[in-house]
DNA sequence: GACATGCTACTCGGATAGAAACTGTCCGAGTTATTGCGG
DNA sequence: CCGCAATAACTCGGACAGTTTCTATCCGAGTAGCATGTC
């Protein structure tokens, strides 16, 4: 029950993703993206080609191609982040052991009458509530408040190192 | 982000020693707990095994032995049970990236700072929370309300099988 | 008949293989900017 | 000087290994009950 390292570099892309695109309008490349913080190219672009399968990024191919976001970080909340990395699974998934019991019914659903199962997936639902609940606009806007000086930054650094 | 099997294993397992201890005064052994939903012994007690050191079930070696609930199940939350199993890692782990960025500040523990960690350890904690505030006492009771039958049939078959 | 004693059967516990998922890497298809050539 | 075409460089995308975690199994240490022999 650990979540793939990919959910937080896609994260952090994303809003480095925001800034680039506020202030020069093209993307950027995985190279320079992994590049930030000194993340394997090749498997941070694996994660961001799953952002493009689930309709959050867009990729284009050739020279000054890259990703750029598919939508504006308001639309886009951190569930649909993590879902398009970890798939659609819950973490407890229900396999029925009841139905291996004695006294089972072959017709029954265990995965919602279950007693057990209907806890677990009560806390799945929690946790991903909270995450539906916020997006990524949100989380700039508190990275703002905290270090405000960051989008600049971010900017001049993906200025720079493309000369 | 899959939560190990057992977990699903140990909680039907619990509720059964409750129903079992409530008829006769002893506990029950790995062999026959499995058997009761066709699971691997071995594996099975494995997990068990995680259970007693987490001090939420008693072990006892040889005939007669096996294993006893080590308190009441309305004093055992769903949260000890998952915890025992899978440890007290959070599903996401913020491993610093940012640390790796320009303009890091070395002195900075950006496991609190970091928004994005900040937002994902809320839903970390949302689950934990919702886990927490539910005991095998709850499930045992919703079990009850929906088949009230399910004591003495778990107990029969626990009485059926010794001979 | 009662008791001590050796034995047998049974249990957990940790150490040992096998499978699956995650992590990381590599090369090919496609695209765009560039550069050289011809008009 | 302008337009066109071939080229070269760059990008994503999916196919291919390495590593960790989960799943499953096996055998040994220890214990409780039982059978046996003795008093």
């Amino acid at each position: 029950m650990k979540l793939n390292a990919g959910v937080e570099w896609v994260l952090h892309t994303c809003l480095n993703l925001g800034w680039i695109e506020e202030d020069t309008r093209e993307g950027a490349s995985t190279a320079r993206l992994a590049a930030f913080y000194h993340l394997p190219p090749a498997y941070l672009g694996k994660q961001l080609q799953a952002l493009v399968r689930a309709g959050i990024l867009t990729s284009t191919s050739g020279p000054r191609g890259g990703f750029r976001l598919a939508r504006r970080l308001e639309d886009i909340s951190v569930l649909d982040v993590v879902t398009a990395i970890e798939g659609r699974t819950n973490a407890f998934e229900c396999t029925q052991i009841l139905h291996d019991g004695p006294g089972a019914n072959p017709a029954t659903d265990y995965r919602t009458v279950c007693a057990v199962s209907q806890t677990m997936s009560r806390a799945d639902l929690a946790w991903r509530r909270e995450l539906a609940s916020e997006t990524l606009a949100d989380i700039r806007d508190r990275v703002l408040t905290f270090s405000p000086g960051a989008p600049r930054q971010t900017r001049a650094w993906f200025e720079n190192t493309r000369a």
